[in-house]
DNA sequence: AGATAGCTGTGAGTTTTTCTCACACGTGAG
DNA sequence: CTCACGTGTGAGAAAAACTCACAGCTATCT
């Protein structure tokens, strides 16, 4: 039998279950069942030959020894979580179009940030090119209209739908149905993505209909702000008017097709290891698709 | 993916690496191979995202972050250690007759000692009856002569084997290598097992033969002494004659047969999960019984 | 009193992690 | 230029950890 090592996993259970006076809410703390932490503290109890918690009917409470012994031991964890999160380098920046920012990131943002608490993500308002050591970057949203970075990380997130989208009392007024009932509506458009009408006439298979922006907005977010206003008809990406859909302020009378880009998530390679970034590159992806599912 | 917990293990595996500068040296502490350390510090950098541990040809370095982190953690588990220790109860007492402390148990106690550096025995020199609580005592080696308290844990160790022994030269004098030989010779005895040669008479299917003991010793060890020093022939358990008989100062002409007393060992029920008590019991268990197999 | 809710304990079986093995590679010393 | 020594790694084995499902216990509620 070899010199006895600390058993750390054990040690870890029994802290939690002192310190929160509780086997099974330190399982909950520890993301295990309570049997699991049960067990730890047997195992500790026997291995020292004494009691270190007493079970009371609904709770537990250390022995003196078991007291001693948990304080310890949550000094030693805390200097273990301060000297580890001293490592933590540059925060964790994620890098996406002012549109995508607006319409699809900061309302799901909130949702990332309950369920891991521990991570900081700074958001960095961009589109096109990336230079993700310069400026910090860890993950982009990207369409794939843009070529990624040698050596960058590329995980393809959805194939953008696209379609008319507009107020729902201005589709009801023009009658929208087919596209070719487009011609008297008033067609909006935006600088940066000046070939989304003609992109989607193609998709739909009318590459001849000719539709001319009346109005041009600098930003995406601005024309999709003006079609939820009753201003007009904009071509967007189903995954940025959705909430607006959802919310009844928009609709897309004419429904969505497949249009010629993907988004696709770009990690910077030398932190695609880092866990914050594992986890936050696996929520984008996770909400992403479910969203396109339709759940 | 769930809130990122300490990897325990890992940061274990790592501060040893750090402290020692080796990754192989920090596998022998831990008890484990320099693969296992390897992987163990790969995960660390992996989560972190950034290097712990310069490779350097024959011996790693930590980097400044790397320092940093084992500097801490070194802390964290000293602190650690020092409250578990603080929990250490009573020492670990071993109980066992003189004469199997001085023909057995101290020749070896030196072994135990050096693989388990971190144990304290304190020796118990008695035999009969324990008490366990009272005398504070966690093991004790006992003959099957005698019947143990109740709850008590019993492992049987070995058969007592026994047979005669003398002096090499003795025996030669005597032409000792029949049983009938014996009449002719100083037989030995002791008070505390008066029916050692009767024993072994029966066991060799010679129970008529009569071997009056010219010379009774109070103790069992002097007995062996006098055998070695060539006073006469002692009836013993080949147990506590093998260490003399493997330095020559002892020989057995007639052979050792199974006597009718098994050696066990007593551990204290309260103390049974004790992990040094484990580890002593094991150790005697398996010294016993690799000698009784002639290892 | 009896039912109920909220704990902890535990046997059996499964999953996941960890470790070993065996071999590869690289470097400095002899 | 070979050997010795230390690290890296893929595949598979071993061990640890965990879950599940059900048990028991006790305070509180009805």
């Amino acid at each position: 039998m070899a010199p006895p090592r600390l058993p750390l996993n054990a040690l870890r259970a029994f802290e939690a279950a002192a310190r929160l006076g509780s086997m099974s809410t330190a399982a909950v703390e520890l993301g295990v069942t309570h049997g699991a932490v049960s067990r730890h503290v047997r195992e500790l109890e026997a291995q020292f030959g004494l009691s270190l918690l007493r079970r009371l009917p609904k709770s537990v409470a250390p022995t003196p020894a078991g007291a001693q012994l948990a304080a310890n031991l949550g000094e030693a964890f805390d200097l273990m979580r301060l000297g580890v999160s001293r490592l933590a380098p540059s925060p964790l920046t994620l890098s996406c179009s002012a549109t995508i920012a607006m319409n699809w990131l900061i309302p799901r943002l909130g949702t990332f940030k309950r369920d891991h608490a521990d991570v900081e993500v700074r958001l960095n308002i961009n589109y096109g090119e990336v230079d993700f050591v310069r400026d910090e970057i860890s993950v982009a949203i990207r369409s794939s209209m843009f070529r990624a970075p040698h050596e960058v990380v590329i995980r393809s997130l959805i194939r953008e739908e696209i379609g008319p989208i507009c107020h729902p009392d201005y589709a009801a007024r023009l009658g929208l149905t087919t596209p070719d009932d487009l011609a008297g509506a008033r067609i909006l458009g935006t600088a940066t993505r000046a070939a989304a009408w003609g992109e989607w006439l193609s998709a739909i298979g009318r590459p001849g209909l000719e539709l001319p922006a009346h109005e041009t907005y600098d930003h995406f977010y601005l024309m999709i702000q003006a079609a939820a206003s009753g201003l007009g008809v904009a071509m967007a990406p189903r995954i940025l008017a959705s909430d607006e859909i959802a919310r009844g302020h928009l609709v897309a009378p004419l429904g969505f097709v497949d249009g010629p880009h993907e988004l696709s998530l770009w990690i910077a390679p030398h932190l695609r290891t880092r866990s914050d970034v594992k986890r936050l590159a696996a929520w984008i992806q996770e909400e992403m698709t479910r969203q396109a599912s339709g759940a």
